[in-house]
DNA sequence: GCTTTTTGTGTCGCGTGCGATATAATGCCT
DNA sequence: AGGCATTATATCGCACGCGACACAAAAAGC
C-alpha cells in the first residue's frame, strides 16, 4: 500500500534525523561526561538558573518522571543541586553548581562543531528549516 | 552565550518533533498493540517480507542489538517468525505471520489520520520538508 | 475551619537505543 | 587444509521516555 511505504512517511525521517544528530553530538558530550538530554537541561539552566523541575520539563516537552531521575544523576555528578523551594514546599529548585556553570565555557564550541557537519546547507536554508520545525512543534503540541 | 540558547539549536526541535509525532501515533498503535519502532519494522516487512535482521536494522538506521530484542517481542506476539537462513546459518530471516500480514489492512488508515493533525501545512510544504529531511539524512549518515 | 481538588514531584515497569563485548558461521589467504 | 579476519546475530548494562500510579503540599469550594 502506497501510503504505508517507509519512504512516504514523514515521521520516519524525523525519528532518524533526531537520532543521527544526537550521534554527532556524542563525542563532544562524552568529553563533558554527559548525555544528550542532560545537555539539553544544561542549555535550559545556562539561560535561566534556579528553575523548578516542572519548568525544565515543560521547556523540553518532557515529563517530570523522565526529568527527575535524569536530574538525580546530574546531582550525583555535582553538576546541579536540588532543593525544596521555601515558598512552596512541593517545588524542587534546580541550580547549577560551580562545576555546572563552568561547563558552559567547555560547551561553547559544540554548536559550531556541529554546524560544520552540515555545511551542505546554506544559512538561509537552515533558518527556513528552523522556522518550519517550530511551526510543527506548535501544531503538534 | 547566544549559540548555546535552546531556541538557537537545530537539534532540539528535531528531537522534540520526533517525540511529538510518535505521541500522535500512540492511540492508533495502541489499537494494534504495537510500539512505534515495531510499526516501523512492519512498514519494512510489508514492503519486503522475509528479510534478514541486519537488512531491517540498516533500513531503519538502527543496530541489531536494538532490533533483535524488538523482533523477539514481535515474535512472542505472533506477528513475525524468526528462522535461520538455509544458505547462511548466521542470518536470521524475519517473516510476517498471517496475523502480521493482516495488520496491514488495519494500519492502512493511520497515515491519513496522522496527516489530519498537520493540516496547517500544504502538500507542497510537506513535500519540500520531506526532501530536506532526506538530504539531511544523507549528510548525517 | 474542613473537605475536595489540583499541583508538583516522585516511584515503578516496560520498551527502546546504543556502546561494549561474545559467539558462531563464513570468507579469505597462503 | 589450517589459520585469521570478517560478518551476522545476540547478550549485557545503562540511560532515557512515558503510562500508571502514589503522595504530600497548596489551592479552591463550602
Amino acid at each position: 500500500m502506497e501510503q504505508l511505504k517507509l519512504d512516504n512517511q514523514l515521521c520516519f525521517p524525523f525519528y532518524s534525523v533526531s537520532r543521527m544528530i544526537i550521534r554527532k553530538y556524542q563525542p563532544f558530550l562524552d568529553e563533558l561526561e554527559i548525555t544528550y538530554p542532560q545537555y539539553l537541561v544544561l542549555l535550559v539552566l545556562w539561560e535561566n538558573d534556579a528553575m523548578p523541575v516542572n519548568d525544565i520539563a515543560k521547556r523540553l516537552f518532557l515529563q517530570t518522571n523522565t526529568v527527575t531521575p535524569l536530574l538525580k544523576r546530574m546531582e550525583s555528578q555535582a553538576i546541579i543541586t536540588r532543593a525544596k523551594a521555601t515558598d512552596d514546599e512541593r517545588k524542587v529548585i534546580v541550580q547549577l553548581t560551580d562545576k555546572g556553570k563552568g561547563m558552559e565555557q567547555l560547551a561553547a564550541e559544540i554548536p559550531f562543531k556541529l554546524a560544520e557537519t552540515m555545511n551542505n546547507f546554506s544559512a538561509d536554508e537552515l533558518k527556513a528549516l528552523h522556522s518550519t520545525l517550530y511551526r510543527l512543534i506548535d501544531e503538534l503540541r
